[in-house]
DNA sequence: GTGAAAGCGCTAACAA
DNA sequence: TTGTTAGCGCTTTCAC
């Protein structure tokens, strides 16, 4: 049950220490028939070196960790997991490890300096930043910009996905287009509603009439609002909402008041989660690409901490309008 | 960026490292007032307690690691997320870190000794569950079970969840009750589908006639397999879906055939994931608490590291059904 | 190509 | 209550 060391090894195979090491992190400064000898003698001890000890000798961790920063926001939500999923795989390829954990959970394990590097994802703090800095820790942040802060960050285009839905209905011949706007993160709330204005504006249509309509995050307040949007004298004939969850709150509002779908009304959403091919009709929904902006900036942060590459500042993930049922 | 040391603080506090390291660890053993003088030291130069050296010195890591160990499954899917949150919480209260990872990720980077415990939620396999335990890993299991380990482990009430389905639909007149039985997760597959032949006996009813359709783990291979269930000649009243997808699928198909829901067609899921209330009507189905699955998992693990307690062996937790519009 | 030895920053006997 | 000191397991100069 306890592990053999590193001087086990050395004994056994007749070496030093140093050759082992040398061994296990870059065996072509050995010696063919040394290298042998030293893998045979940690084949019988079952040798692995230890990544603490490593860690320590080298100032290095090996590990990076990915934290969640959006208020109430865990690995639960498919949004943050997708990049999650993203960051693992680059973690995978670059032989990191990973830490996972919401703001709030980092905050109350206070310890120094045991990643190399950090990613923050949604609404980072600017302490946080700091203190991260201070430890010489590198940081990437993700789905969010911090004015101030000169730090390297992976962002989908916003404006394209909007603009995106915007030119798709207004093709279908749409110009009493709403918008459902909710209390999601403040940075995508806002970037969806200001992308929503301009793409409005290009086409000369009105946002004032068919209106924006404010509403919590959850279903059923989307569908509270999307009732009274709905139900006002002059509707509109197409709902963009800022997100899935939000719109499945709509098509449920549409279907109380006896609309047909997509014939009454056309419903699009955005971030095109699992949930879009699981409702009837399907729902028109813009496709973020999570799992790729977890490998951009993971990939990114990764490659310049083996000292490949500089780091990129600013990389910008196309989105994609994905056109169901729904329109 | 370069961190001060304990080393540091003892001078500038004049006083030796092993008091300011059992002012870190244990600061009812130093004076009141030495322990003042380390703690404005440690202020003034911003020393935080690294945590590398400290797992170097004492052969612990105060980390824990859970493993995915489904295959193909990720952190985007919401049960294993759900786990994780709840991993997650506990690792926070215990001032524990949290390693995450796919079963393969873990195994392509194949160090020693980092962690003091880990969680394997899904379909664990022997041979890593005895290499943790030559490394003196503690090892939990969750929603699985091994035959010839006696590891501890976090189940749901899987024949409580499936008999509580059938009696409601029973209750509610329902004599033709058929299931759609999905390639998920082998041993929760199993489970249910063994839940199903044991409540349908209890209530007298064939699993023969409407029968037991199988199909693939996606919507579309669930609304085949349903279009075809439903289109008998004498179809079932009721489906129990064995999951809140596949039940998903079930309701497109439904609908497809001119069927309305829930008078022409009772549908359950299983899991009550995010999606039951976005699907209209809504999804019954039966409320799998992951989070707390995850909760007593690490609980339990954590608190046995500590020395609190030793471990349950097996825990079983409860499961609910979540009545909605579909039935 | 290989070895000797000095760290990396902390903890835990043991002494005082 | 506090200090001294020997590790923890590995890496990395600097010699040979």
């Amino acid at each position: 049950m306890s592990n053999s060391t590193i001087y086990d090894v050395s004994r056994l195979a007749g070496v030093s220490t140093a050759t082992v090491s040398r061994v296990f992190s870059d065996p072509k400064r050995v010696k063919e028939s040394t290298c042998s000898k030293v893998y045979e003698a940690a084949k019988i001890l079952n040798y692995h070196p230890s990544a603490i000890a490593r860690a320590m000798a080298k100032q290095k961790t090996d590990k990076i960790a990915y934290l969640i920063c959006k208020k109430g926001a865990t690995i639960l939500d498919e949004f943050y997991a997708g990049i999650c999923e993203g960051v693992m795989r680059q973690a995978k390829k670059y032989k990191y490890q990973l830490l996972i954990s919401t703001e709030e959970e980092w905050r109350a394990t206070e310890q120094s300096k045991q990643i190399d590097g950090v990613i923050l994802a949604g609404d980072a703090q600017a302490d946080l930043i700091l203190e991260f800095q201070r430890q010489g820790v590198m940081v990437m942040l993700v789905n969010h910009r911090l004015p101030g802060f000169d730090l390297p960050c992976v962002i989908a285009d916003e404006y394209d996905g909007v603009r995106q839905v915007i030119n798709f209905l207004v093709e279908k011949g749409h110009s009493r287009i709403a918008m459902l706007d909710g209390r999601i993160s403040p940075y995508i709330a806002g970037e969806r509603y200001r992308a929503f204005l301009a793409a409005m504006k290009e086409h000369g249509l009105s946002v004032d009439d068919p209106g924006v309509m404010m509403c919590d995050k959850d279903v059923d307040s989307a569908m509270q609002a999307a009732m009274e949007l709905l139900g006002r004298p002059d509707p509109p004939t197409a709902v963009f909402a800022v997100n899935d969850v939000l719109a499945a709150g709509v098509m449920k509002a549409a279907r109380r008041l006896g609309m047909r779908l997509p014939d009454d009304l056309a419903v699009v959403g955005y971030d095109d989660s699992s949930v879009c091919s699981l409702l009837d009709p399907e729902l028109t929904s813009v496709r973020v690409h999570c799992r790729q902006m977890g490998e951009e900036a993971a990939g990114n942060m990764l490659e310049c901490l083996s000292g490949e590459k500089p780091c990129r500042q600013l990389t910008t993930v196309p989105v994609e309008l994905r056109i169901r049922t729904s329109v």
